[in-house]
RNA sequence: CGGGGCGUAGCACAGCCUGGUAGUGCGCACGGUUUGGGACCGUGAGGCCGCAAGUUCGAAUCUUGCCGCCCCGACCA
């Protein structure tokens, strides 16, 4: 077990934030509720833009760039969404300092004060559809598919590295159609985009589903939704896709002529996935020696460490080691061969275990003459001594062969805890436990928040592949024809 | 924004109750011995004790007021 980091059974918030801290990824900021993503934390989410970025290309998407400041007018324009939003924005009330005539420092110039104040985006749905209504004419303009890769702000009292903070990373997608049901595809196909990406790449096994409309994004028609489940049974929202209808084409008259020369109010989607991707990363998957990461989006996925004692046997390990690394890069393998003198071996071990690099080999002087290697892979934390020959084809395939573990232990844990129940006793008693609960729910927000006020488990999603079954909602009683997800949720 | 806790070296903390000018561990620097799972010994550097005012001959310690952080709740990706 790693030196004292708390382990999961002990306390479970406080075992991941001691991961998120030791293996490097992020750390709390000067400024109250943002972080600081460190540069291994960094490299995790370059892998994620990489592989989501190719992902969203494919579909047909293109980048682009749209300002961090929303003028509040613009926010007020959609009027569920500006209710949605109020209560978390950062506002920018001047544009100038000046030296405190008082004494030292400065002080915000009551001169400059804004016309109109600036809002810092919570989400940029105002800005680009105000843009979107000059680029927008005719049929032949849509669709309009486009993503931003930025950094939002939303005002949050309670943070948590990764998983709440003031400000953080995401890309959203904003795309506008001729029609709706085009517009209802969009928003389907990027969440399974986004499920995609949750299985294959964070190896994180996901539940699609719709939100319910208490659940929804503020101006949204419809709300899809992929949710996890952590090790500590709670849920985690991994992705969310928008429908918005013709809301915010109404909102700012975005309008087209249609082959018939008709005018149309364009349909809407947007979609996004965060930095918190990487918290759902570290609860899936971690242990209590620490992180364990998916060989694909791991910065590292290789580490060679060198096992001697003198500079004679670091040379002569060295000298056999560096083909390895070669032929390890050229088969597309990112390696680390950590030959630091600073370190003792048993530190290393340690260390890249904290950091939960998916392989570590082992090369020391009995190897040299055996002409063997040590394998140690994370996952597992199992090891052996393998022979040095061909050893680039064994880490090639263990590598899938751990990507695909880590999924499958996922979804085992997932489909352990997840309960059906269909009593409100049973509900009760379970959701203490943990876990995802299958249960019928009559389709009221009343019910939804009577549940919520007595459990704190809320209507995670209406799973999409729900198969219809009559039942009677396990609090009210009353006629149900489908069992949605309730858990307590991050 | 309510309830609780805490601010002392880069980090984690002790000292505070009972006032006398600061200590331990990790880390850091140097030297030596070590090296197949987080080495050991020795020497050394490093602090306006969160900020401000008050009490006192004297404040890390007592009093008051600020500021900041963490945890637990309501809100949220």
């Amino acid at each position: 077990m790693a030196k004292g980091l708390p382990t999961r059974a002990e306390n479970y918030s406080e075992w991941y934030n001691e991961i998120v801290k030791r293996a490097g990824l992020a750390e709390n900021s000067a400024v109250r509720g943002c972080m600081v993503i460190k540069p291994y934390g960094f490299a995790i989410w370059e892998k994620m833009q990489r592989a989501l970025d190719d992902m969203f290309k494919e579909t047909g998407h293109v980048n682009a760039y749209f300002p961090l400041f929303v003028p509040k007018s613009f926010l007020e324009k959609e009027e569920e969404h500006a209710e949605g939003f109020a209560k978390e924005c950062a506002v920018v009330t001047h544009y100038r300092l000046k030296a405190n005539p008082d004494g030292k420092g400065l002080i915000v110039d009551p001169a400059a004060k804004l016309e109109e104040e600036l809002i810092v985006r919570p989400t940029s749905e105002a800005v680009i559809w105000n843009t979107y209504k000059n680029w927008i004419q005719s049929w032949r303009d849509l669709p309009l598919l486009i993503n931003q890769w930025c950094n939002i702000v939303r005002w949050e009292m309670r943070t948590r590295l990764f998983l709440r903070t003031a400000e953080f990373l995401w890309q959203e997608g904003h795309t506008a159609h001729a029609t709706e049901q085009e517009a209802v595809e969009e928003a389907e196909r990027m969440l399974e985009v986004y499920a995609t990406f949750a299985e294959q790449w964070i190896g994180l096994p996901v539940i699609r589903g719709v939100k319910t409309p208490n659940e929804r994004f503020a101006g949204a028609i419809e709300t899809y939704c992929i949710e996890a489940m952590m090790q500590d049974g709670k849920a985690l929202q991994a992705g969310t896709s928008h429908f918005l209808g013709q809301n915010f084409a109404k909102a700012f008259d975005v309008k087209f002529v249609n082959k018939e020369n008709q005018l149309e109010y364009a349909w809407a989607t947007s979609w996004g996935v965060t930095t918190r991707m990487i918290g759902a990363l570290i609860m899936a998957h971690s242990d209590d020696n620490g992180l364990v990461l998916p060989p694909k989006l791991a910065p590292i996925q290789v580490v060679i460490v060198p096992i001697y004692k003198s500079p004679e046997d670091l040379a002569s390990i060295s000298e056999k080691v560096a083909p390895i690394v070669d032929e390890l890069k050229a088969a597309g393998i990112s390696v680390k061969y950590d030959d630091d003198d600073q370190q003792r071996s048993g530190w290393k071990f340690a260390e890249y275990e904290l950091k939960g690099v998916p392989v570590r080999l082992g090369v020391g002087m009995r190897d040299l003459e055996a002409g063997t290697v040590e394998v140690a892979r994370r996952d597992t934390l199992s090891k052996e001594s393998r022979p040095l020959e061909g050893i680039v084809d064994h880490v090639n395939g263990l590598l899938d062969e751990i990507q695909a573990n880590i999924y499958k232990k996922a979804l085992a844990f997932r489909e352990e805890n997840t309960f059906r129940v269909d009593t409100w006793d049973e509900f009760k008693e379970q959701i203490e436990k943990g876990g995802f609960i299958s249960a019928h729910w009559d389709g009221t927000a009343e019910t939804e928040e009577a549940v919520k006020n007595e459990t704190k488990a809320t209507i995670r999603c209406i799973p999409l592949n729900a198969a219809a079954e009559a039942g009677k909602d396990v609090y009210s009683g009353k006629e149900s024809a489908r069992r949605v997800i309730f858990a307590r949720a991050y």
